[in-house]
DNA sequence: GAACATAAATTTTTT
DNA sequence: ATTTATGTTC
């Protein structure tokens, strides 16, 4: 039975399904049926013939990858055997580890996940000698992120500290020698981070010509979901797959570039055309997803932007009800008006249907909290991920042992539960190992009875075979104590977490495979989304998702957008276009919770809050405002009638750049101003009748006296 | 000299 | 809650 793309498909989806040769770009805005394009694609190709092994699908989660492998198989009405889908990190990590020995590992090499990486940042600190009792010398989360930035952005680190972290230049100079440690380390003892999955990749297929040949033949058809948020080396990458005359289709959208801090390039998208030549630029912008009241809002929030985004979403899904605006008390009482809001919700949509927002993880505690007391399951995205919980951690460094002995940290992790065994200790017994000396390693054995133990438990291991599963099992027997011993609190829940872990290594016969996985995308959790369960989820998380039912919480000053993003115009533009996918998630309803006051664990006390910027400068008719009475309740504000003006435009996208900047009349005079030094602003708050507080491209945001500025 | 205990400070986002 | 710096103990 054909596929009947006339009717399961608008003309701008038809076209980029249609349109299998040569490169093409898809700019796709926020639920233009972006999926749906990419799915009927790969079943349109398959229909005409095309082996499905000859299909890549490079795509941001491994989840994402999966559901849409799926949706075109249930198209088809047959599996799509063969076609490689997955995220660029792991298409690259299985790649280099068939051709290790090509990239200077001979036998094999080990992925690192973040904490790894960090903490050889910290060994490779020390060992150098640097920052001994500074308290303000960079902790090693940061120097990692320095590190990295300045690999994914390709720049050295001195220009990424000038622009982004003018206050850590005293340590450039300390930096620059840590990495140079660090990549150092790195290659001494095969481990291999993140960015070196791709950078590798890329050097390998520069350099071995048979390799990228053969791979340019296999994949005949590339698709790149999320183009929009690559960056240098995986956009290179693609053109390297891709050959000449690739048939290449990447799909994105510039307005939900959100990944600028991990080195993306929305560049990337833009230069499309550009590299791959003769390309051809398709965009879908009639969107199926929002009740028009929603996009309204989004749309208010795109025009906000410095950067203009050529986009004006429509839909034709009516609704008469606005999305609310609503000012809880304080962080606490915000946590339980939105647990009433899910308890409302939960009548008329699935609770996993319902999703509640945030900018960071841990901002969802208070609500974890009250959703757990009251009784309402929930699923969590985004924050601590299942692999990097501690027991995980230490389970799988005896995993990584048998792979690997000369694997430090998994070493230094395991070790570390013997009592009397500290740092020092660690290295000398790893020394000894690696020397094969043996007197040392007899005296230390005798003077700790459970190292003995621990060293003939992993040869027992060694010994048996290699499958996942089976290790794990015993190596779960093993923990057991220790497990009792380190978290005499909350031992069963992890437990718990560990038999999962076990379940997932069951289908895994391959040891580095498991591991590997595990590093690349492991949460299992997000395998299948929970019936019955709320989601809870960061915004980065919830990319690409959609649900009828959105909150989102704490939209307040230096939470969203974040007190990190208030410095730089550029990194506040980023926190826009965040507030732009979260917005753009829901189908019918949106509320958006601005409490009075946030907890200070400083102070301990509750301080007052600014709301967000990107509320502030909303219309006030494009949403309705509710406040929490202090009985508790809510009670709906009416726009004071001066504020009221001409609803906005219901109508088809003819003046896609119908311009905001010009027309917009302010409610609250905000806009833009003028600084003797700054220059022109756009004045985001005015916390005080005479302060406002301006964006100055170029110099951030300020908070001037009202007397220094002139209104335009 | 090294491990352990305690106090203090600090929290963006992710492959 | 987690990590780091410092002080105390073996």
């Amino acid at each position: 039975m054909p596929i009947d793309f006339e009717n399961e498909l608008n003309e701008a989806q038809r076209e980029a399904v249609q349109t299998t040769e040569g490169p093409v770009l898809v700019i796709a805005g926020a639920g233009s049926g972006k999926t749906r394009t990419i799915v009927y694609r790969l079943a349109h190709l398959v229909e005409q013939g095309v082996d499905p092994a000859q299909i890549l699908l490079l795509t941001f989660t491994r989840k994402a990858a999966q559901e849409m492998l799926n949706r075109a198989e249930t198209i088809l009405g047959r599996p799509l055997t063969g076609t490689s889908g997955g995220t660029f990190h792991s298409f690259a990590y299985a790649t280099l580890r068939r051709n290790a020995a090509d990239i200077g590992f001979e036998n094999g090499f080990t992925l690192m996940d973040r904490a790894d990486s960090e903490n050889i940042c910290k060994e490779v600190k020390d060992n150098l000698k640097l920052g001994k009792g500074d308290r303000s010398y960079p902790k090693k989360g940061t120097l990692l992120d320095m590190i990295t930035k300045s690999r994914n952005k390709e720049a050295p680190i001195e220009v990424i500290m000038e622009k982004e972290a003018y206050h850590l230049s005293p340590y450039l100079d300390d930096m620059n020698e840590i990495a140079t440690g660090y990549a150092h380390f790195k290659k001494q003892h095969a481990l291999v981070d993140y960015d070196d999955l791709l950078f590798l990749l890329d050097k390998l297929l520069e350099e071995n010509e048979p390799l990228r040949n053969q791979l340019q033949a296999r994949y005949r058809y590339i698709m790149v979901d999320e183009y929009q948020d690559t960056n240098l080396v995986q956009a290179r990458i693609v053109k390297q797959l891709a050959g000449k005359n690739g048939n290449v289709m990447a799909v994105g959208d510039d307005a939900q570039s959100i990944y600028a801090f991990r080195g993306a390039n929305v560049q990337n998208i833009l230069d499309f055309p550009k590299i791959f030549d003769g390309g051809k630029v398709i965009r879908l912008e009639q969107n199926y997803r929002s009740v028009q009241p929603i996009l309204d809002l989004t749309n208010e929030i795109l025009a906000g932007a410095a950067t203009k985004f050529d986009k004006n979403l429509y839909s034709d899904l009516k609704s008469d009800k606005l999305p609310e605006v609503v000012y809880p008390l304080s962080d606490q009482t915000q946590a339980r008006l939105v647990v009433d809001q899910i308890l409302e919700l939960k009548k008329k949509y699935l609770l996993h249907d319902i999703a509640v927002l945030f900018r960071a993880g841990y901002q969802s505690f208070p609500l974890e909290v009250a959703l757990t007391r009251i009784g309402i399951d929930y699923q969590k995205y985004g924050g601590i991920r299942f692999h990097e919980a501690a027991h995980v951690k230490d389970v799988l460094s005896y995993l990584r042992l048998v792979l690997n002995p000369h694997d430090l940290l998994a070493w230094q992790r395991a070790l570390d539960h013997i009592k009397g065994v500290g740092p020092k200790t660690v290295a000398k017994i790893y020394q000894a190992i690696h020397s094969g000396d043996e007197k040392y390693m007899a005296k230390i054995t005798k003077k700790h009875e459970p190292l003995r133990e621990l060293l003939n438990e992993l040869n027992g291991l060694r010994s048996i075979e290699r499958r996942p599963a089976a290790l794990l099992e015993r190596i779960s027997a093993f923990y057991q104590p220790i497990l009792i011993e380190k978290y005499p609190d909350d031992y069963p829940k992890r437990q718990a977490g560990l038999e999962q872990l076990n379940q997932i290594a069951a289908s895994y016969s391959d040891m580095e495979q498991f591991l590997g996985d595990l590093s690349l995308d492991g949460d299992p959790e997000d395998e299948k989304r929970k019936e019955n369960a709320v989601v809870l989820s960061t915004v980065h998380s919830a990319k690409g998702l959609e649900w009828s039912a959105v909150i989102i919480i704490d939209l307040v000053e230096d939470r969203f957008p974040s007190r990190k993003a208030m410095q730089r115009a550029e990194d506040l533009e980023e926190e826009r276009r965040l507030m732009y996918v979260a917005c753009t998630r829901a189908k019918e309803c949106l509320k958006m919770m601005v409490p009075s006051s946030v907890y200070n664990r400083a102070s301990g006390m509750s301080d007052p809050t600014l709301p967000s910027p990107f509320i502030l400068e909303l219309p006030n008719n494009v949403f309705d405002k509710l406040n929490e009475s202090y009985g508790g309740g809510l009670e709906k504000k009416r726009h004071a009638p001066s504020n009221s003006y001409t609803s906005p435009s219901y109508s088809k996208p003819s003046s896609t750049t119908q311009n905001h900047a010009a027309a917009k009349p302010d409610p609250k005079q905000l806009g833009f101003c003028k600084h003797k030094i700054f220059g022109k602003g756009k004045i985001i708050a005015r916390p005080e009748p005479n302060k406002y507080k301006v964006n100055f491209p170029g110099f951030g945001i300020k908070t001037i006296i009202g007397d220094y500025l002139e209104l335009l």
